[in-house]
DNA sequence: GCCGTTTTCGGCCCGACTGTTTTCAGTCG
């Protein structure tokens, strides 16, 4: 897939634009085209020009430039410009506080073209007598580079939430700070994260600041305004912490809740409206009357769209969906009925059988499904074909005994390198679902991993395929695949994409979710339980199903158990 | 560079904090 590698072109072309101090609209324009590339689920190399253009963002000249660089794998006036600002100096932008106009001074007096010269000069104190910069300027830059060498980038969502929620619960037993939520792209359920935006009303912002600055998850304070500061933590996490007045919660909300995109795309729809959106509300401009502001939902509905749920706020088609009546009703994790990835102590897992249904009863489920993994994965104790019959014996038996809740009999069963299932199809006609992963040959070429995978949506006794990319967040990239092709038989046999909650696969991602949602694949939210604590991992993967606009009806295990047994045996049929 | 039931040209979202300034530019979200 080229989008990645184009959106990057693109944003790297608005970064040297703005060195050069382009028109900033030129640059939005880039950065837009580029964000839309990123998200867009099919292939430019596979979409044609007229196409290219319906996609917001993308006109003529970038069509045509996303053609040129699909066909000679370059891109002529990138570079052109690149021979213009070295590329080192483009990282310099990474450097938290340093912007373009300050690069283009530290290449032009001084000759400064990446980072290593920047920490260099900064060092020997050279930097200073620069326009704007003195000792202060210089030690935050020192600082600066300091940060980025240590954490470079995002951090998966299953290692900040829960940062993120001890440092609420700190805030929340303060008697002087009122509501206080969770904001940004956190709030959001974005799989990566920069860094946790969080937001309160207080009658004493400077006493919340005072506090906030203080508690024992600081390591840094990076800056402490009057209503707004912004720490780090000692895992190196980015905190911001916004106070505002409880008439304006609702609009300060929306705005850093984000995203960036969807937030511009409202405001322009104020402004033909005669209307003006920050962070304290929404206003009349000619009368400077405030219209509404304490509730987030005040924001749409003057707008006249009804209430957009933060995990669609993307700029992906939610506003218009919101305009034409068309929004989904997305699941919630009450809609859950049971996990249908679950593994026990016959292989990998830490738990008997009983102790996995205890647990699933507590979370007021109906079902589970056993799924351990099949002979062929010897690192996690993979059951033999005699033991899987055996736990499946097991299992019928078990399930007399229950009395509303019922175990499914299953397996987790390994895709060969070589495309071929790892049980025979007598043995899987025996299990109640079958769901199907690839765990070994990651680097085989696009055609053999969709090969094996098409193979495994054929197989009329696989129900689910489990973490269908492979991706582990921070660690492995997700291997290549014709996710279109894969989806589309999918669709056609009736077999469910698993959206593996665990909170560094989730996996399918946001992007693949829409468009198996779009063609008709139905998902299963699974934890892939090891330990029966792993099954509170179930938010993270409904938080990825709501971004990928999954309603209660996608849902396998939104089913009850009945009519879940009759869909598993239709494919079989 | 994109976009259009106000426009094919002239618009394009909005405000806080910092460090440097004597009123503001740069950066960030």
């Amino acid at each position: 897939m080229r989008n990645q590698e184009i959106a990057k072109v693109f944003n790297e072309i608005a970064d040297i634009l703005e060195i050069k101090g382009d028109n900033p609209f030129r640059i939005r324009a880039y950065r837009r085209a580029a964000q839309n590339i990123d998200r867009l689920a099919k292939d430019v190399a596979e979409i044609s020009v007229e196409d290219l253009r319906k996609v917001p963002g993308i006109g003529a000249d970038l069509a045509e430039k996303i053609q040129e660089y699909v066909k000679t794998g370059k891109l002529r006036s990138y570079n052109e410009l690149k021979r213009e600002v070295p590329s080192g100096l483009v990282d310099l932008l990474s450097v938290p506080g340093l912007g373009p106009k300050t690069a283009r001074i530290l290449f032009e007096k001084l000759h400064i073209k990446n980072i290593d010269d920047l920490e260099k000069r900064a060092t020997d104190g050279s930097l200073k007598g620069l326009p704007g910069i003195k000792a202060k300027t210089e030690d935050n830059i020192l600082k600066g580079i300091g940060m980025i060498k240590k954490h470079a980038g995002r951090f998966p969502i299953g290692r900040v939430l829960p940062v993120a929620e001890e440092i609420i619960g700190a805030l929340k037993e303060k008697s002087f700070v009122n509501k206080l939520s969770i904001a940004g792209s956190l709030r959001r359920w974005k799989d990566t994260i920069k860094d946790i935006d969080t937001l309160a009303t207080s009658k004493d912002p400077r006493k919340v600041m005072d506090v906030f600055v203080h508690l024992p998850q600081v390591k840094d304070v990076l800056m402490k305004g009057s209503t707004k500061s912004s720490i780090i933590t000692h895992e190196g996490i980015q905190v911001d912490l916004r106070v505002v007045s409880e008439d304006s919660f609702g609009a300060a909300l929306a705005y850093f809740t984000g995203s960036r995109q969807h937030n511009i795309r409202l405001r322009e729809m104020a402004v033909k409206r005669g209307l003006k959106i920050n962070e304290y509300g929404i206003f009349d401009v000619k009368t400077e009357k405030k219209l509404g502001g304490k509730h987030e939902g005040d924001i749409y509905k003057i707008l006249d769209m009804p209430f957009i749920d933060p995990e669609l706020r993307e700029n992906a088609g939610e506003i218009e969906a919101a305009i034409n009546g068309t929004l989904p009703s997305l699941v919630k994790l009450q809609d859950i009925q049971g996990d249908l990835h679950v593994h026990s102590k016959y292989s990998d897992g830490s738990h008997d059988l009983q102790e996995l249904i205890d647990a699933a009863k507590a979370r007021g489920y109906e079902y589970i499904a056993i799924t351990d993994h099949s002979k062929g994965l010897g690192i996690a104790r993979g059951l033999s074909i005699e033991r899987v019959l055996e736990q499946n014996e097991k299992i019928k038996a078990l399930n007399k005994k229950l009395k509303g809740f019922h175990l499914l009999s299953g397996t987790e069963m390994d895709i060969r390198s070589d495309g071929s299932m790892d049980y025979p199809e007598e043995v899987l006609k025996r299990l109640d679902t079958v769901i199907a992963s690839i765990h070994s040959g990651f680097r085989q070429s696009r055609e053999q991993i969709t090969k094996r995978l098409v193979s495994a949506v054929h197989n009329p006794y696989v129900s689910i395929i489990a973490h269908p990319t492979g991706r582990i967040i921070g660690d492995r990239d997700a291997y290549e695949v014709d996710m279109d092709s894969v989806l589309k038989s999918a669709a056609e046999t009736g077999t469910a994409m698993e959206i593996n909650a665990y909170p560094f696969r989730l996996d399918l991602n946001d992007i693949y979710i829409k468009q198996a949602k779009d063609m008709g694949v139905p998902v299963a939210v699974n934890t892939d339980t090891h330990v029966t604590l792993h099954f509170d991992f179930m938010t993270y993967g409904i938080g990825t199903a709501r971004r990928g606009w999954i309603e209660k009806k996608d849902l396998l295990n939104a089913l009850g158990y009945n009519v879940l047994i009759k869909r598993l045996k239709h494919k079989r049929s």
